[in-house]
Formats: structure tokens, C-alpha cells, sequence
DNA sequence: AAGTGTTGAGCAATCGTTTTACCAATGCTA
DNA sequence: TAGCATTGGTAAAACGATTGCTCAACACTT
């Protein structure tokens, strides 16, 4: 492999001249002479500095991990998109990682994290098969963002306006005259879950209409859950004209039930999810939703570990900007 | 930050005997004593290598990128996992970028190549974008492999068997008595999509039926293009009353084009997709399909990187892996 | 008793960059 | 012309881990 030292020699400079023009070193005292003659060797070489060396000598990898509950799920899929549109402002990567099936490969995460082998480290929906790797972020001072929900105590948890969402979205279908409205909640008690489901009984508190338990179900965040979910929740109610989904893989599960219970979407029941990813459009009836901002999410957690703000300002940090209400076909007026 | 050398001294040894601790080195040789000694102290420590440094000096970085075509194409999400179970096996971590959004960080990505910051690299439909970071990895002896599509010269090819797989669903709606069946490709006419076209002709051809330009529309893999594409093709051909889709996501469009075209699926069209995604069982009606070993063509690309059947065996692989077909609820007898 | 193996461990070079400190040469000021 | 600043560059010490080589001590063999 060519090294520094090779494009210095044949430069006839030192490595330290190559390095400043690599790098493009601000108090950066070379000749437009030598400058240009060690450009063109460097593009002629193909020349790239070694990254391991690189970091090992400055402490920084260019490495930004994001740990996001599940892959497959397209919603998490735009936290991943906004992320990399962060890096990018940064000249940083993205290394996308799965905590569900980090169970087998979560030590190799962890020696990365304690390594040194990230700049920084984002993580959404984190359960317990990270604390190991948090400990060690926290300890090498590797910063840290916590997505949705996570310990205020230990870094700064960015959240989107959860609370709004539910309340536009249930609101929404009071308007449209619904009053026996159920909600399908996330499971595992996350915080932001928390806050949409109190967006829920706010607006049906504000609108006079009664809080019942039974019309609360709650799923993960896929199709088959939203789908079991659903057929409780009308098992138990079958009064409810209209339902909350709290996310949106749960809420087109929702839809199959609904179909095979010959319940037709939005005549007998109507629907409305929150999460906007690309299906909600493309699914029949189509998806009316409360879009979330979480691209803005992914790429303001970069930006928050990349200028440094994690560690002074360790709190709850809501997003300014609000959720927006798409109309589509799955509610009706009643 | 703990290094080697505080271990050491604490212990009462040298960094080499630590090291060798650390690694299980092969030829060690350290007493009982010691090496209890050392490992108590680097448990109480929470010491870990420096990821860099230790690169720097083995020339590995237990890291493998995996760029996808699109990483919200639930789709590339079961490569993923695949690739992700391989790595396991490897003790080395997937780094998944993503072709299209490399537009922006793509001189990040080639640097990170270049400079030797992964230990291989699994290219998945790849376009001229990753040119330059083929030529870098080919130049710095990376491992490289690609799926489904690529220039055989460069590296070995793993594909699954396209082929049978568009046979295969050809011929189950010919056995369901369907004689104008229409076929949606994949656009950019990559080789695996090519393959799955040419068994949807065999099938044809093998049962007698007449092969037309004009029941063939091509989209790109997401359900807008699926949607488009299934217009284009029955404003040509109304009489068509079964189509093959070749990708998961483009089936989902032409079910929403279908519905909203007031055909009955599978009353009046039966459709059939290639590559099973979890929502092809909870879209309605139910996506009967073709599965391909995309879990299993993921891990396997890891597999060959790792154990150095790249430089050996430049050649198209295909996976011994059949196709399976799933039946669901969109393809009616005629 | 001399020779041969084995065990346990240390030394020091090395990986490729970055960066601090330093220096020589030149130009400028007064 | 002495003094000083600027320009253009070099030397060498890190960064932290790995590893080939060396070596002392001891145990066996013959």
C-alpha cells in the first residue's frame, strides 16, 4: 500500500507537508509549488490515508453508530435516512445497528463502542441489551443521544412532539364525529408511547367523551401485532367506530384485521395512524395519518453529537417541528 | 482512557503478556498465576483494546460493509439480516450503507474503503456511483463480492435462482388456467430481474403460449413505480387477467392500481409477486408468492468473504436454495 | 556434568498518521 | 545593519497494540 511517507519521498518533502495538505491544515504554511507537486503525486498514487492510523493517532473515527429497535420497520428506516443527512454535514458514517439481534453480536458492539471505534452513539428504543454499551460510552465519554425514550440521567432524550400527535389525530376523528374512538398503543411502556396515549385522553377530556380502558389495546410496533390487536380490541368493543393507531406497521395490520372481520374501512371503521412511511399511501383504503417528524429526529441527533451538545444539556429535548395531519381514505364522517 | 500499558504495570508484566491474554494467542505460553492476575485487574479496569490501534497494527478492522440499493426496501432488510447472522459467525460487524444515498457521503465511503477501514465489502445491485470504490477495494485487495448483479470480472456474483423462480410463478398461474399473463420487471435491467423475465418466457414457451412485447412493464422497487407500471400495462393489455410481479414492493403499487381500477384481485386479476416481505401476508388480498433465499444469499456473501473464496472463484454463484412458493389469497383458478 | 527441551516472560520494532517544536532562509523595518 | 517577522519546511515524538526474537530458569535425558 502507498503510505504518507511514500508520496512525501517522492515529493521530496517531508510527511508531515503531505499531511497539512491532506488535511487541509488551517496555519497551513506550504508553497503553491510544492503544494500542487504533491497533489498531483497523491492523484496519481490514488493515495488515501489509512484510517486506522488516522484515528488512533487523532481519537477520531469518523463513525457514528445508531442502534434502532428494528431494521425492517420503514419508520425507523427515515430516523436512518435523517441520520445520514446528518453525517454527511459532518463527513461522518453511519453504521446502522439492530438491538433485537444485537443479542448475538452485541459484545462485538460493545468492544467497538469501548474501543474507541465510534464518535458517537444514538439509540432508539434502547432496552436492556445495551447498558453494557452505554456504561461504556458514558465512562470513555463518547457521546451519547438517546431517541423517543431513554435515561434523562445519563444523556439528553430527543423526542418529536408525541403528545400533539395523539391529540391531533384523535381529534381529528371527533371532528369527523366519532365518539366511541379506541386507541392501539406500543407496547414495552416507552415514553413516547406514553405521551400519544395522553394525547388520546386529552382531546376525548377536552371534547367531554369518556375514558375507558377498554378501549385501549396496545401492540408492537409490527403488522401481525397491530393485526392481534385489533381483534381484542373489538372483541371487546365492538361499539368502536373509530381506531388510533399508534404506528404505523401496527396500524396496516389493523387494516387486515378489520377486512377479515368484514368490517369495511373508513364506512363502518375508521382509521388513522401515527407514523407516515411510504405504504400508508399505497395501501387500500390509504392510510390517513399524523406524519411524524422523524427524519428531522435522525438528522438533529447527529448534529447534537457532532457540535458537542450532549453533554452539557442533558435533558428532555422536544422537537419544534409539529406533526402534520395527512388526509387520506380511511376516515369518513359519521 | 485504560491502555495496554497501565494493565501491565498494574500486573507487574509487560504489555506482551497482556496482549497475548487478550487474544488467546495460539502459542501461549503465561502460568495459571499471571494470567488470573491479569484478568482480574482488566475485569476491574473494564479494560478494552483500542480498536485503532489494534487495526493499525493487524490490518483488520472486524468491520464489513454491505451497500444496498435501499435500505427501506424491506426486501434488502432480510439481506441484511442475513449478512448480520454471517458476521456473527465471523465475530465482525456489517456496516450497511446505502447506494442511492451515497451520492452524499460517497467520497466518505470510498475513504473509508481506501484507507483499509473494513475487512470486505458486499455490493448489492451497484451502480457506476461505487465505481471508484470497487477500483479502490479491488486495488487494496478487499474482499468483494456482489449480489444479484455485477461485473463478474471484478468479483464473484451471487445470485439466487431468478430463473426458476419466475417459472415457477408463471407456471402456478398457467396451472391455475390463466393464458394472458402479463409480467412486471425491474427496471435498470439487472441481471437477476433479466433472469426472472427469461423463466416467465420459458414458462410460456413451454406450455405453448404466446410470448408478447406488449405484457411486459418494468418498475423500479418501490410501490409507486409498482403502481405506475401495472397502469401502463393493462392500459396496453386489458385483457390480461394474471401478472407476474417481479419485486415485493412493486406488487404492493399494482394491488393499489388494481383496487383502484375497480379490478377484483383475484376475482378479475390474479397477482403473483417474487420475494416474500412480511406485509405481502397482511396486505389485502394476501400476496400469494415466489420466496427467494434472500436470508440465506446475505449470509453467504458474508460466508465467502470471510473464509477467502473471493479471490479463488471469480464466477457467477448461484444458491442451491430453491425458490418456495407461498400461497396466499391472489391467484384464483380461471 | 554437559547437552537439550520446555516454560514463562520481556524487549523493541512496527503499523501510518498527526502535531508540536524547532529551524533556516528571506524580507522588512527603523 | 541589527533586529524582527514571516515563509516554508523538517525532525521526531506520540497514539496503543501486536509479534518475532531473545533469554533466563528450570527440568530432563544420557
Amino acid at each position: 500500500m502507498v503510505t504518507i511517507t511514500d508520496i512525501a519521498n517522492r515529493a521530496g518533502v517531508s510527511p508531515s507537508v503531505v499531511s497539512r495538505i491532506v488535511n487541509g491544515d488551517k496555519k497551513l504554511r506550504v508553497s503553491t509549488a510544492t503544494r500542487a507537486r504533491v497533489q498531483a503525486i497523491i492523484e496519481e498514487t490514488g493515495y488515501k490515508p489509512n484510517v486506522a492510523a488516522r484515528s488512533l493517532r487523532s481519537s477520531e473515527t469518523g463513525l457514528l453508530a445508531l442502534v434502532v429497535h428494528d431494521i425492517t420497520n420503514p419508520v425507523y428506516s427515515e430516523i436512518v435516512a435523517g441520520a445520514q443527512a446528518g453525517a454527511s454535514e459532518f463527513d461522518k458514517i453511519i453504521l446502522v445497528g439492530e438491538a433485537d439481534s444485537l443479542g448475538a453480536n452485541v459484545s462485538k458492539i460493545e468492544s467497538l463502542i469501548a474501543g474507541g471505534g465510534v464518535d458517537g452513539l444514538i439509540l432508539q428504543g434502547a432496552g436492556t441489551e445495551l447498558d453494557k454499551a452505554i456504561e461504556h460510552a458514558v465512562s470513555r465519554k463518547i457521546p451519547l443521544v438517546f431517541l423517543q425514550s431513554g435515561d434523562i440521567n445519563i444523556a439528553p432524550v430527543l423526542r418529536m412532539d408525541d403528545l400533539l400527535a395523539g391529540k391531533m389525530a384523535t381529534k381529528y376523528l371527533i371532528d369527523h364525529g366519532h365518539k366511541n374512538i379506541g386507541v392501539i398503543s406500543t407496547k414495552r411502556n416507552l415514553q413516547f408511547s406514553e405521551a400519544r396515549l395522553d394525547g388520546w385522553k386529552q382531546a376525548l377530556v377536552e371534547a367531554s367523551l369518556p375514558i375507558s380502558e377498554s378501549a385501549i389495546a396496545a401492540a408492537n410496533p409490527n403488522y401481525e401485532s397491530g393485526y392481534h390487536a385489533a381483534k381484542e380490541l373489538f372483541d371487546q368493543r365492538p361499539d368502536i367506530t373509530a381506531i388510533l393507531v399508534s404506528n404505523a406497521m401496527s396500524a396496516v395490520g389493523a387494516l387486515a384485521y378489520l377486512n377479515d372481520a368484514g368490517k369495511r374501512v373508513p364506512e363502518d371503521v375508521s382509521v388513522i395512524g401515527i407514523n407516515d412511511v411510504n405504504l400508508a399511501e399505497f395501501v387500500r383504503p390509504a392510510l390517513t395519518v399524523v406524519k411524524m417528524p422523524l427524519r428531522t429526529m435522525g438528522l438533529e441527533a447527529v448534529r447534537m453529537i457532532c457540535s458537542g451538545k450532549t453533554s452539557s444539556n442533558k435533558k428532555l429535548e422536544i422537537l419544534d417541528q409539529a406533526p402534520l395531519l395527512v388526509e387520506r381514505s380511511s376516515v369518513s364522517k359519521r
